[in-house]
RNA sequence: CGAGGUGUGGCUCAGUUUGGUAGAGCGCUACGUUCGGGACGUAGAAGUCGCAGGUUCAAAUCCUGUCACCUCGACCA
């Protein structure tokens, strides 16, 4: 692809620096604003629009399978938090805890929430009885909080929003089954929401939850070859299920313990999104969740019919796309550099030539191409280009991930591909964590991302150790 | 948490070496002229120099501590 030459001076180009243009993506499109504690972001109108509007996508999917929302308490017991003995291993150590209420110390600590399956076990305790309880889908939309060491806006906080669907299930299989459905759902938010291409699979031993059974995993590609954990389902069994005494009456009038799953998606996804889309001009949005699909720059507004001529465009187009109109008195040039920050997917120019012709000037956000459009069918060229700059996104993000995936036959390959070439690593393993360890320690920081469901056979050997292949697992380094 | 770097009007930074009246560009406000890729003129507002101590007649500048952000590690479902 040709390079763009670069609009806007204020953002660092990611060849120059990806972090700092990450930072300076994130401020110059007004997503968030430090605030005074460490990890913690205030997320402004246009960032938490996007949020908004991934939140609308994904929640009426969910509900389409049946998933109730609900809401759980901020705080946990100790004594609840240590029922599970590998949750509260894995979580523990990143908890922040209230020790102190009403100028008083308190008898028991109280956890702030890094995750909810013990509150939502808590409460499944108390509410199923019968296999006709069953299934409990819930789900819900709320922050979390973890003490992280490192923070960076969207990718890794100590607080940040997401949602947690929680269910449990009559029988192993339909829980199990649940587990991939949901992880289904998350590709298709993916996919045709987010327009982005992620790796899907099983997370090894090493990787998966605490607690968990099994976990899957969706793992994106950034613009510079690092993956993104970005999604996760998890299979838990009945381990919490025994743990915190939830049981019912089968319809063989046994008791027995029911099945449970657990998934979640957070803030982070816009952090994927700026991450695989976003250029040197800023950020570029899949016109899904584009606070703004269309903005409309009057051109030489003050000019007999313009202005007039843009609102009853906005009105028109308002009907069925999201619309900003800007009749602010900065120049044009200042507006284009302005929404190309911000990521509107297409621009309208409406200005005196146009008047006279009859049409309208369309520029995509993806690759800068200028339309001329008659105005008569604006809504369906407006469409298509919507359409068509999905496509695209989401070809330039497979393209990339496509371009930067390495396979390694042996160790010499991997360890060459992972000091020289940015990107995910196919190499087979044998399904020792003691080889991932090796792998971590002798790369400095890659890991394995997950288990593709469609593996390749690439060898018969682990690309570490020379034992026999079990698995062939994707690697790469994460933020 | 370890190593390094940076904190000065809203933003980007100069000034710190050698202590002595707080600076620039952009942005902001008002008015006017402009308008197809970050327009221009005139006038104006805005900073106890990250924070807290200390040294000094005098601290943005020297010393100690602390906080935040950035980079690279460690850690991380």
């Amino acid at each position: 692809m040709a390079q763009q030459k670069k609009m806007v001076e204020s953002i660092t180009s990611m060849e120059e620096d990806f972090a700092q243009w990450y930072t300076d993506v994130v401020k110059k499109a007004q997503l968030m604003e430090y605030s005074s504690v460490k990890g913690c972001m205030v997320i402004e109108p246009y960032g938490y629009a996007i949020w908004e509007n991934i939140q609308k996508d994904m929640d009426a999917r969910f509900k389409k399978l049946g998933v109730e929302n609900v809401y759980m308490p901020l705080l946990i017991p100790e004594s609840l938090l240590q029922k599970e003995k590998d949750h509260i291993e894995g979580f523990a150590p990143e908890c922040a805890v209230v020790t102190q209420g009403g100028g008083e110390k308190l008898t028991e600590k109280l956890f702030i929430r890094p995750t909810s399956e013990v509150l939502f076990c808590e409460h499944y305790q108390k509410i199923i009885h019968s296999y006709r309880d069953l299934p409990k889908l819930y789900n819900q939309w709320c922050s979390v909080l973890r003490w992280e060491k490192t923070t960076r806006p969207f990718l890794r906080g100590m607080e940040f929003l997401w949602q947690e669907g929680h269910t449990m299930h009559e029988t192993a299989e339909e829980a199990q089954e649940f587990t991939l459905k949901m992880l289904r759902v998350y590709e298709d938010v993916y996919r045709d929401t987010l327009a982005i291409p992620p790796v899907v699979g099983r997370k090894t031993e090493k990787e998966k939850f605490a607690g968990a059974e099994a976990t899957y995993t969706l793992e994106p590609m950034m613009h510079n070859g690092v993956a993104l954990q970005g999604g996760t389902t998890h299979y838990f069994g009945d381990g919490f299920a025994k743990a915190f005494d939830i049981s019912f009456t089968g319809r063989d009038n046994a008791l027995q313990h029911p099945f449970q799953t657990s998934w979640g998606m957070s803030t982070r996804l816009i952090g994927a999104l700026i991450m695989v889309h976003g250029d040197d001009n800023g950020l570029v949005l899949p016109p899904k969740i584009a606070p703004v699909q269309v903005v409309i720059v009057p051109i030489a507004q003050h000019k007999g019919g313009v202005l007039e001529k843009a609102r009853e465009l906005a009105d028109r187009l308002q009907e069925k796309f999201r619309v900003k109109l800007d009749e602010s008195d900065n120049s044009p040039g200042w507006k284009f550099a302005q929404y190309e920050m911000q990521g509107v997917p297409l621009r309208l120019e409406i200005g005196p030539k146009d008047l006279e012709q009859g049409q309208c000037v369309l520029v995509r956000r993806d690759n800068r191409e200028k339309i001329f459009t008659s105005l008569d069918n604006l809504e369906e060229t407006v469409e298509s280009l919507l359409s068509s700059l999905h496509q695209n996104l989401y070809q330039r993000a497979l393209l990339n991930r496509d371009s930067k995936t390495f396979a390694a036959r042996n160790y010499e390959e991997f360890l060459d591909i992972s000091q020289n070439k940015p990107g995910f690593i196919k190499a087979m393993w044998c399904g020792d964590s003691a080889c991932e360890d090796r792998i971590k320690e002798e790369t400095g920081g890659v890991k394995s991302r997950c288990i593709p469901f469609e593996e390749e056979h690439l060898s018969d050997v682990c690309v570490c150790c020379g034992k026999p292949a079990r698995h062939m697992v994707y690697w790469g380094r994460q933020y």
